[in-house]
DNA sequence: AATGGCTCCAACCGCTTGATA
DNA sequence: CTATCAAGCGGTTGGAGCCAT
């Protein structure tokens, strides 16, 4: 926690401590001060001086025309820096000090909702900047990160989903600044009960929402939550080496998007359906890597959209530390010995981006609707809408007719299937999260293998089977259900949820999501 | 005391958007 | 319709202080 700061700011205090620049006159600001002439703009720090030209300035002609600034008053800074520097720490409306606990709970929550839309987070909090919420929030990550806490606590990840039940169910929209893109597009969303779903899922152990949500969501998610990859999507990386690259650095930045940071709270929901799964195999905690002692428990991430999943994605290459293999429960039965290396060779992203090439107006709708960094609602009405728009174009079969028929239809998490939007967010998920569970034996992590070949390869659907059926159905799995297709799960109702309206849930995949079956 | 790593944050950079000529 | 400019936005960088060793 920051200290509070009074008129001037901690680092604005330290800079005028340690170089004294409260020293520096009018003239030197007006001149360019340590620019030694040459008429350059001046860059860096700024001096009280230089402020206080800059706040007679506004006071004469006003906010804007910031370029004017040096012209009318000598200052030898641009505009932009002008603006900014206003902005930031002139302003008399500007709210100093550390962030409130009210405040952090508002920024928390607005992230739940907006994502990395900083300067909109800012407009809803008076008197405080968008550079000063950013610089709070990559902290608090790295912070976070560090310590293994979730980012989101359970209240807001509740207040999300109720405020996403309403926009989404009425559509209405009242919060257009949030959800403006929906009408922008034209895009309506159906209706369907979140809330309801979500206080089912934790009030009664289960997740009844799991098979009606998402199939790639609910599914995914939830094996994620019975393996240890979980570690890799949804856990922090509290192994890390506490230096860990910018976000931006994240090598695989197309993708980055993975189920736990598209959908930030469903993180919660792991959490929580991880330790049910603990329960059903009696287990306290996985320890990922049955050669550490590390017993850090099921901390969950809890999404950070981009932020975290640059290092946690389960697609991105794994070294050091992160080296996760996946849990003995899960493969011991068939692959003994699998422990010590890698099951899955993994193909790189990029060799996914090249290999799943999306129609043009897709890429254009991804660009305008990529909820990559967005929230929760970017995500989920990202990929609603996409659905809905897929299902009226020609199928895509170029890439699945590569795979043998027969392993296409039998794979249980065939992301083509479920989904064949290479650009959605839910697609490289499933299609990772898949690839993390399809163990090919005699790969090195280092080869690059083909997607299809990948899809199409070792697929057990018993596991699924399992997995679903011990911590995610909240239903009667009748033995012979085979989890091949998703039409399976249509029939068993599974895609089908009635919220308190009567209204089937269904729609939030599109009306022609279930005809396509 | 010296040093190196880390944290914090102001400022910058590059890109996008919207207004206007 | 196009070009230009101002402003806004999000990501990134760099520097100063803090802290552990």
């Amino acid at each position: 926690m920051r200290e509070p700061m009074g008129t001037t700011n901690k680092s604005e205090n330290k800079k005028m401590t340690k170089g004294n620049r409260d020293l520096a006159s009018v003239e030197d600001a007006k001149t360019g001060g340590n620019l030694g002439g040459g008429g350059l703009l001046k860059k860096g720090p700024w001096t009280s001086a230089e402020d206080a030209i800059l706040v007679e300035y506004v006071k004469k002609h006003g906010e804007g025309n910031w370029n004017a600034v040096q012209k009318h008053s000598g200052l030898s800074r641009c505009g932009k820096s002008c603006r900014l520097r206003w902005a930031n720490h002139l302003r008399p409306d500007l709210r100093k000090g550390a962030f409130t606990p009210e405040e952090e709970h508002c920024i928390i929550e607005l992230h739940a909702k907006m994502g990395n839309k900083w300067a909109r987070m800012a407009a809803e909090l008076p008197g405080r900047t968008d550079n000063e919420i950013k610089n709070y929030w990559n902290t608090r990550i790295k912070r976070l990160q560090r310590s293994g806490t979730p980012i989101y606590p359970p209240d807001v990840c509740l207040q999300v989903f109720n405020s996403s039940q309403d926009n989404m169910g009425t559509l209405e929209m009242a919060d257009t600044q949030h959800c403006d893109f929906l009408q922008r597009d034209g895009f309506e969303a159906p209706d369907f009960d979140l809330n309801n779903v979500l206080t089912n899922g934790l009030t009664n152990g289960h997740l009844p929402y799991s098979p009606k949500f998402f199939d790639i969501t609910s599914t995914s998610i939830l094996k994620q939550g019975v393996s240890s990859s979980l570690a890799h999507n949804v856990m922090f990386p509290t192994m890390h080496p506490p230096k860990r690259p910018r976000e931006s650095e994240t090598l695989f930045p197309t993708l980055d998007c993975s189920v736990g940071s598209c959908l930030p709270m469903f993180n919660h929901y792991v959490d929580y359906t991880c330790e049910k799964a603990a329960e059903s195999f009696n287990l306290s905690s996985f320890d990922p890597d049955p050669n550490t002692n590390d017993q850090v428990p099921f901390s969950v991430i809890s999404g950070s959209h981009a932020c975290l999943n640059g290092n946690s994605s389960s697609s991105g290459p794994i070294s050091g530390a992160m080296k996760l293999e996946l849990p003995s429960l899960q493969y011991s039965d068939s692959r003994p010995g699998s422990w010590g290396t890698p099951a899955s060779p993994l193909p790189s992203l990029e060799s996914v981006d090249t290999l799943i090439q999306s129609p043009p107006e897709e890429q254009i709708r991804a660009d305008c609707l990529s909820p990559r960094s967005g929230g929760l609602l970017d995500a989920i009405l990202y990929e609603s809408q996409n659905r809905g728009s897929k299902m009226n174009q020609p199928q895509q079969t170029s890439d699945v007719s590569v795979m043998p028929k027969s392993l296409v239809a039998s794979s249980p998490m065939n992301p083509y299937q479920m989904d064949g939007d290479p650009n959605s967010p839910l697609t490289h998920s499933a299609a990772s999260i898949f690839s993390e569970y399809t163990p090919i034996s005699g790969s090195s992590m280092d080869e690059h293998q083909s997607v299809e070949t990948m899809l199409g390869r070792d697929i057990m659907p018993e596991t699924v089977h399992r997995d679903l059926s011990h911590c995610v159905i909240d239903k009667e799995i009748p033995d012979d259900i085979v989890f091949t297709t998703a039409d399976n799960l249509f029939d068993l109702g599974w895609f089908e949820h009635s919220n308190e309206h009567g209204e089937n849930q269904q729609a939030l995949l599109g009306e022609e999501f279930r005809n396509c079956y």
